[in-house]
DNA sequence: ATGCCGTGGAAACCACGA
């Protein structure tokens, strides 16, 4: 199974990218982030006419995630966070489908640092964490797939020191980031590159995709029963290079998921 | 390296993004 995510900014927008990009990458389940449309004008028949159903949280302007399947059904959980009634920010979905719990988040930019902005970043991953780790006690398969607007260590930004006061690279949402990892939650791109540049994200101006001059924001944390199953995994980099395309470039893993049963060879062990 | 570009929405500029 293959589990993608991708920011879109503004998929009525890019409709076409994202069309052309579902077409040629053939996911099963995507989580798709800055959907920047209401809930009524998002475009639920034309996905369904490319084969997937959806989920999704809209809201005027700017947030917005949704959850594809061209699998099974999608279950919502919830659409938002908990442990903020008053936040009215479009940021996170969560579905059962195929066995494992899917949790869709865009998590705030933060910027400018210090301010009101970045004090509810940080409070956005207190929350976070609070629900991840109801998640990893609960004990079902899970995914954590986003825009989590972290780049999570040096590796991940073309040139640091030009980040350290920036909301996305200051210390303390790296450390919302680690602690995320500490209870439990593998870094599944990570896993796979150990020590290499992978970026999701590459800046519209300057010249940046061309420079390679990108950040790695975009993650899909696995839960421990799945980190085992987690076969390949990349960035869709050249989608990045499309008219008309996203700031950001589609990542995304497969999963040995749902485990194929091994009759065969339990029957053997019984024989013998 | 300062939103320089891009999106959406409202009213031809503004908020916001990373």
């Amino acid at each position: 199974m293959i589990i993608a995510t991708y920011n879109v900014n503004g998929v009525n927008g890019r409709l076409n990218v994202l069309l052309r990009w579902l077409d040629a990458a053939r996911p099963d389940l995507v989580c798709l982030q800055e959907l920047k449309a209401p809930q009524e004008k998002f475009p639920e028949a034309a996905l369904r006419d490319a084969g997937y159903s959806a989920i999704w949280r809209g809201q005027k302007s700017w947030n917005g995630v949704a959850i594809l399947s061209r699998r099974g059904q999608l279950i919502e959980r919830r659409r938002a966070l908990p442990g903020d009634s008053e936040d009215a920010h479009s940021r996170y979905i969560e579905a059962e489908v195929e066995g494992l719990v899917i949790g869709c988040l865009y998590a705030p930019n933060g910027n400018p640092w210090p301010g009101p902005k970045f004090e509810y970043k940080l409070a956005w991953f207190q929350r976070l964490q609070k629900h991840a780790k109801k998640l990893l006690t609960a004990g079902a398969p899970a995914v954590l797939a986003g825009d989590y607007n972290v780049m999570p260590t040096e590796i991940d930004v073309y040139k640091p020191e030009r980040w350290t006061d920036d909301a996305l690279f200051r210390i303390e949402v790296r450390e919302a980031y680690a602690k995320l990892l500490k209870q439990g939650w593998t870094d599944a791109i990570r896993t796979l590159y150990p020590g290499q540049r992978v970026y999701t994200f590459w800046d519209y101006f300057r010249n940046a995709y061309q420079r390679n001059a990108g950040l790695r924001i975009d993650h899909l944390l696995l839960s421990p029963e799945l980190a085992p199953k987690l076969k390949r995994g990349g960035v869709d980099r050249e989608v990045r290079g499309w008219e008309k395309t996203s700031d950001h470039a589609p990542a995304w893993v497969e999963l040995d998921w749902p485990a194929k049963p091994k009759r065969k060879i339990a029957a053997k062990k019984r024989a013998s």
